[in-house]
RNA sequence: GGCGCCGUAGCCAAGUGGUAAGGCAGAGGACUGCAAAUCCUCGAUCGUCGGUUCGACUCCGACCGGCGCCUCCA
């Protein structure tokens, strides 16, 4: 089975298929920048990053834009209040989502298109609507989108006009379009918005895009006509969504994404996410409080994209124990001592080691097997962590019972398939790759904890063991802890896991 | 009111019309000088009630409970 989608679009299972073969043009709808970016937009950039990672991964050649919107009412709004221009305001946070970003280990996008160095294409777009009848101009200089010209308009969404209740929200509404439910490409000039330079020239008057518009003139802008794919938190799917497909097609006459893929939210402590609430979470704070980042890449990749996460402190212990699991078996995996591959030494059959090999290289085999069934079947991380973790207890058991052979060793061949199919699985689910850098130590603490180890073996042989022992406490009060196996002594670096 | 989602062991979380992956936590055991790591053993009949079926947790219906969207919130 080939790689296949949930569409928001039909709401059915489909069978991926770019516009080009071989190639994937992706659009993530990216934050607003006007302040630090939460847990819940972690959720959703962490789908971003599997999305991305998995079409690579499939061999696709990627491009995969994400925007960031820094011109709407709440960056003015909090610009003016800074009294800085919007630039001035916004850029930090943008560099601050990225920071973040690296640290969880989501892959760049190929462009982060900001919303104000696009206007022009805006701009350029809302008269090709004018001029194709789908959008109009009132007096204060605004232009909206008539969405009775637009027949599909609900289609993504799944509502029916005719159903709406016109006239609900009228009575609030200051600006003097047709139909309640017509929505803005461009809002005239107010003086709030030229305090923080947030007003172009356009033929129809000056002022600023409404904010599906910036969406649709980045995409099309920077990818084509028609996406393979948009993505987007599931709040995102009516208005934001309907409306960038109204804008596009009616601008393009193409369809404007093949496939339309949908987050769903995250909770915290069980609760709805909000400032009133008081569980407020940004990634900032907790980076800030020495919170695992491998871990809290474990918890916001557990769950299905289309089922609700509940981000929990338990649930971020509980993966940090996981992350270390997996870290803990990489660095055995690595350091176990290798015997002749098994093509090196005959048939092999009925030779411990022969059969100790090949059962490691059918574990892998089976595991990779599972983890692409899973993540193929729309993007069924848990699934697919869960084919790895078999693989790890196989695995495990393997090098295990080679510990009971004389050489200790295992088939060499044998052990680079176990490393590769590890390598392959965390390649896309990136866990091990950002897990490493908290437990990398530099070259001098190595040599200490490596010099202390020679002492206290030395104790061991003499069987000195309050010394052995004194040597390993001096070793965990540095953080460092120690395994012994038959083999020889591993060591680790404790992070503050959870 | 409209549209839609969810309810699986203490917690998190997959899944299939034929008797339930995985992670964390817990108990016991093995290994270890002691640890650490690892391994082994132990736990759920899948919200409730009906229906369809040879057989449902998986299909249908009702109900109970939780939740999302319905104009700018990922």
């Amino acid at each position: 089975m080939g790689l296949h989608f949930h569409n928001t679009l039909t709401r059915r299972l489909e069978p991926f298929e770019s516009v080009e073969a071989g190639k994937a043009g992706v659009y993530a709808c990216g934050p607003t920048i006007y302040g630090h970016a939460h847990i819940g937009n972690f959720r959703t950039f962490m789908f971003y990053d599997l999305v991305h990672r998995v079409l690579e991964w499939r061999g696709y050649e990627v491009r995969f834009v994400m925007n960031f919107t820094d011109v709407d009412d709440k960056t003015i709004r909090a610009a003016r209040a800074k009294e800085m221009t919007l630039d001035e305001y916004t850029a930090p946070f943008a560099e601050a989502m990225l920071g973040e970003s690296d640290a969880l280990g989501i892959r760049r996008a190929d462009l982060y298109p900001r919303a104000t160095v696009y206007v022009d294409r805006m701009i350029d777009l809302i008269q090709r609507l004018l001029d194709r009848g789908f959008a109009y101009a009132t007096d204060d200089g605004s232009v909206w989108y008539d969405i009775s010209s637009f027949e599909a308009y609900g289609r993504l969404s799944g509502r029916d006009l005719e159903q709406g209740r016109p006239g609900e929200r009228v009575a609030e509404d200051e600006y003097a379009k047709d139909d309640a439910r017509d929505f803005a490409l461009w809002k005239g000039v107010k003086r709030e918005d030229e305090e923080v330079g947030a007003a172009w020239d356009a033929p129809w008057g000056r002022g600023r895009p409404g904010w599906h518009i910036e969406c649709s003139a980045m995409a099309l802008a920077e990818i084509g006509d028609t996406l393979d794919l948009h993505l987007g938190g599931e709040d995102l799917i009516f208005p934001h969504h309907e409306d960038e497909i109204a804008q596009s097609e009616g601008a393009t006459g193409k369809p404007f994404s093949r496939v339309w893929l949908h987050a769903k939210h995250l909770r915290v402590e069980g609760e709805k996410m909000s400032k009133s609430a008081g569980n407020f979470v940004t990634v900032r704070e907790l980076l800030d409080e020495g919170v695992s980042p491998a871990a809290l890449r474990h918890l916001l990749l557990s769950a299905h994209y289309r089922s609700e996460l509940n981000f929990t402190r338990a649930g971020l212990q509980a993966s940090a124990r996981a992350v270390a699991r997996l870290l803990d078996f990489e660095a055995r995996l690595l350091s176990h001592p290798e015997a002749p591959a098994i093509g090196d030494r005959g048939t092999g059959s009925g030779d411990a080691e022969g059969e100790a090999g090949r059962g490691i290289r059918d574990a892998a085999d089976r595991a990779i097997e599972a983890f692409t069934a899973a993540l193929l079947d729309d993007l069924n991380v848990a699934g697919a962590l869960a084919a790895l973790f078999v693989f790890v207890n196989e695995a495990n058991r393997r090098l295990d019972a080679a510990l009971g052979d004389p050489s200790h060793g295992l088939p060499a061949d044998a052990l680079e398939a176990a490393r590769a199919a590890l390598g392959e699985m965390d390649g896309v689910l990136g866990i091990l790759e950002v897990g490493r850098r908290s437990r990398s130590v530099d070259a001098e603490l190595s040599a200490w904890v490596e010099e202390r180890i020679r002492a206290r073996a030395h104790a061991r042989a003499d069987r000195d063991w309050s010394e052995a022992d004194r040597i390993r406490d001096e070793l965990t009060a540095a953080g460092v802890v120690l395994e012994d196996s038959a083999t020889g002594t591993r060591w680790k670096k404790l992070s503050e896991e959870g």
